[in-house]
DNA sequence: CTAATTAATGTAACTGTTTTCAGTAACTTA
DNA sequence: TAAGTTACTGAAAACAGTTACATTAATTAG
């Protein structure tokens, strides 16, 4: 039989209410019976039943992260954060993997909804289209829901994420200050945000130096190392060939690389930039340059901000935006 | 006002205990009445609450999912076969990162039994020692426990592993095949069963094949790509050095691959050979050869046991022992 | 010194299910 | 035809907390 409240009532003499006052710290209870409450529940060790709790209150101190793939490195960075955050303050995180379905994202939507989440956390860019995002929507109605790298405009999801026209920029004005003139971008689908956006600071980039587009120099790959590889073997097989090489991901970066490599070349031949900053970047092809967007950080901030959603702190702004910056490391040479 | 089964009962005319019957099919109702209730739970697409549930089959569908590091790449591809096979059966799973503190673990198995979950899956190697797991141990008698690549002597603890004596084994001697006889090996801590058992295999295949063991050979770093850097850094100062380096993981492969290319090799001057197989390391340095753990496949396997467990389903045995696999790819070289 | 507050505590209703126990009606069996 | 099964259903008691309301004692105001 576990220990109940009413263990904890009869022991200390005086009734269940009292007892669960002193759990709550709600409303007066007198010094002196708040420690001897509190010392016969040190003594038992009594946890009160989160269920019985969860029955009233509608909650247990847990959010749900929904985030489209686990083999996506980004990911585990943020998560880590996240977790860190959320871990300090007493919650738990419910882990969805969606596999990229919205299908397999709206069931688990549900089943969130069902066991009563505090708050729910969307990881990683998003299809754009009102289709693809309505039931987000919807689902921010009903609670707190935050957007990780993606934001849906004009509706109650909060954001946490880096400026990513920013981001593309910076990195490609590195890459002209380095010289470099001939600037290919291997970039993911831009049905999702975060390309549309890096493809903008792209060009925006170009544009303000003067730098005519090169429309062979922008490839649409997947935004894994396969594209990178594939990115780069296009770039390759160019009669003009770019120097550098900006990629819209880290894993399109790793790929790029491994593809140089491969083909004789180094970081001496073809400067790189990635985007993200995953941890393990660090340790590559001796050290790859890229755009940090803080993946740790963005997920403690995420937490952070959800938590205060949950507990109706206001907040001056829905949207939180991060100055992304260059972490310079080794793949980038100036061109002489 | 959200619905309940009361409001299922009176619409559909019937009590509530039949509405509950309907939920669970437990005992018989008739179809008829069956198809009204059921008719009408559609209906008003009612959902029971979780809460009230929980309150008296005190489990809510959720696993535990206690890991040391989510930035070991390792974990994210086991975690999400266990995600697949657990969202297959309506499982959910709370993911708890410990950052290797023992402290952290224990407070994460305090909230876990108290949110009730239905078992609890141990992610990783763990330090030996009895004072490291008896509280292991003890959880194991209240609830299903499963390891993940460990075990537990003597306990209740189910376990999903590879053999890794086996193979390191295979690794070695696939570096013999090759023809190589001076092979470097970067281990971590043999405090942790795991790099016992590595080391052990490596022995053995030296053994078996009469080639004395060279002290200078083995190196113990941490697991992580930092290792592999300074292992091979080290490997590459010796007088005599060796011509292929077996690695307890990918990580550490990864880095020693990295400071071989610094040093200005190449995997024609060195090969290596991982531990793991972690998606990203087809696609790096044109391919490293490893030591298939089959971490997805491992994580698959896990949920599906530990789902049987509570199911109260028999098992054969208490251990699922995996045998590991090289997949061979590019980072080995015959010697000529 | 009485009336009005205020502080501290208790009683009991309520949260939304599952499940035991009991009851009814229909159907066998002797 | 009476008694015993069986199939189905309902009433009510759990499950373990929170909280609205009531009550008492102590304090303050007039």
């Amino acid at each position: 039989m576990p220990i109940t409240i009413r263990d904890i009532a009869e022991k200390a003499n005086v009734s269940i209410a009292t007892v669960s006052r002193v759990l709550n710290n709600s409303s007066q209870v007198s010094k002196e019976t708040k420690d001897k409450v509190e010392k016969v529940i040190k003594e038992l060790n009594f946890k009160p039943n989160v269920f019985a709790r969860g029955l009233i209150k509608k909650s247990i101190n847990t959010i749900g992260v929904i985030l489209p793939d686990l083999n996506n490195l980004f990911y585990p960075a943020v998560i880590k954060g996240i977790e860190d955050e959320l871990e300090k303050q007493n919650y738990n995180i419910f882990l969805c993997n969606t596999d990229e379905s919205i299908t397999k994202e709206k069931k688990y939507i549900k089943t969130l909804l069902e066991k009563h989440v505090d708050g729910i956390i969307f990881l990683g860019t998003r299809p754009t289209g009102f289709e693809n995002n309505k039931h987000i929507v919807e689902l921010s109605k009903k609670l707190p829901v935050l957007m990780i790298n993606d934001y849906i405009i004009g509706s109650n999801v909060y954001s946490v994420m880096t400026d990513e026209v920013n981001g593309a920029y910076k990195a490609v004005n590195y890459f002209l200050s380095l010289g470099h003139k001939k600037i290919g971008f291997i970039n993911g689908n831009v049905d999702f945000t975060t390309y549309k956006y890096k493809l903008r600071g792209y060009k925006k980039a170009l544009e303000d130096n003067k730098i005519p587009l090169n429309e062979k120099y922008v490839i649409n790959e997947t935004p894994y190392e396969k594209g990178g590889y594939l990115g780069v073997k296009k770039l390759l097989s160019l009669k003009d060939r770019p120097t550098a090489i900006f990629t819209a991901s880290d894993q399109i970066a790793i790929g790029a690389m491994n593809a140089i490599f491969e083909s004789g070349y180094s970081s001496d031949d073809f400067s790189v930039i990635g985007y993200g900053d995953i941890p393990i970047l660090n340790e590559l092809y001796s050290g790859l340059t890229t755009v940090n967007q803080f993946p740790y950080y963005t997920g403690q901030l995420a937490a952070e901000t959800i938590i205060k959603v949950i507990n109706q702190e206001e907040l001056k702004q829905r949207k939180i935006i991060l100055e992304p910056e260059l972490s310079i490391r080794k793949s980038c040479k100036a061109l002489i």
